[in-house]
DNA sequence: ACAAGATTGTTTACCTAGCAAACAATCGCG
DNA sequence: CGCGATTGTTTGCTAGGTAAACAATCTTGT
């Protein structure tokens, strides 16, 4: 009975504040570790280019999957169907996509990238890039790779 | 030149649509993972106590620091101190927790746990740890501290 | 062939969680 | 004492998401 169950819990790093049980939470280090790396990316690439990290998730995914509809952005995505349109909207309206009409359904639209976008897309990716580089600068690259593949083991 | 710089980025896992560099980038994952997370927190602590994930840190900074002001409550959880306001209405409505007035300021209260919230939390907490460890059940007791260790590492 | 049902994009209304700025009350200090 | 800082709060704003309803259009069973 004297065994490995919990461990820390008391101590928590620098002093002061105790993060009680959550210490042990993976859940809460993943929401820390999340927070802290979009306050980088909106310091970095959304103050540079204005794109958020949805908005670069949404323009990488058409980029790589040119003429896919909105529903089916929305399920890669995992959103709501409604809540595309205005993603779609703005980067329309900042003329990185366009919408192309459904040769054989009217209902639907083939989400492409512009000549611009893509331009545009090269030079936010390279920002970004380096941003996440530069946020994950404590660790080596074996240990941002074996990170990476713990996280993918997660979803 | 053919060493060992980008390596997958194409192939993605199952097939279909492909998520392009941002196979490589740690930002991605992290939010994807903490997506999941939140969504398997939802439908377990949530839906059965009516707390997320914001307002249990909120409570365990407060049950593990009693005493402590909004102000400082806001400066742990980094957050607006306005931010602050709406979420210790919505606990001391609920019971959990109390404002007490500071003796030697009385600009200013100090935040503690109702015995009902003392309670409370314990109940929530066993609920929390148990969806905690469901969530990362394709780790490993070893790859979840590991994981663990690499998150505080990034903030 | 065609009615019934499913799908697509959209709108509207709503919710959460955050920030920023302004404010009154109060504190602390020179 | 008086001025600057701090505390909690309110108000207005934003981003991002959901849910339900809708018209237009496709698909499928009989």
């Amino acid at each position: 009975m004297s065994g490995s169950q919990v461990i820390a819990a008391e101590q928590d790093e620098g002093r002061g504040t105790s993060f009680g049980p959550m210490t042990d939470e993976l859940g809460f280090h993943l929401r820390r570790a999340q927070v802290a790396a979009f306050k980088h990316f909106a310091q970095t690439v959304t103050a540079a280019e204005g794109i958020t990290p949805g908005l670069y998730g949404m323009l990488q995914v058409i980029a790589n999957n040119s003429g896919l509809t909105q529903s089916r952005l929305a399920e890669v995505m995992e959103v709501d169907r409604s809540s595309i349109v205005k993603v779609v909207n703005a980067l329309e309206d900042k003329g990185l996509i366009r919408r192309d009409a459904a040769p054989n359904d009217r209902r639907s639209y083939h989400l492409r990238m512009t000549p611009e976008g893509k331009l545009a897309l090269r030079r936010i990716e390279e920002g970004v890039v380096r941003q996440d580089l530069d946020f994950s600068a404590g660790l080596s690259e074996g240990d941002r790779r074996l990170l990476i593949s713990l996280l993918k083991r997660l979803y």
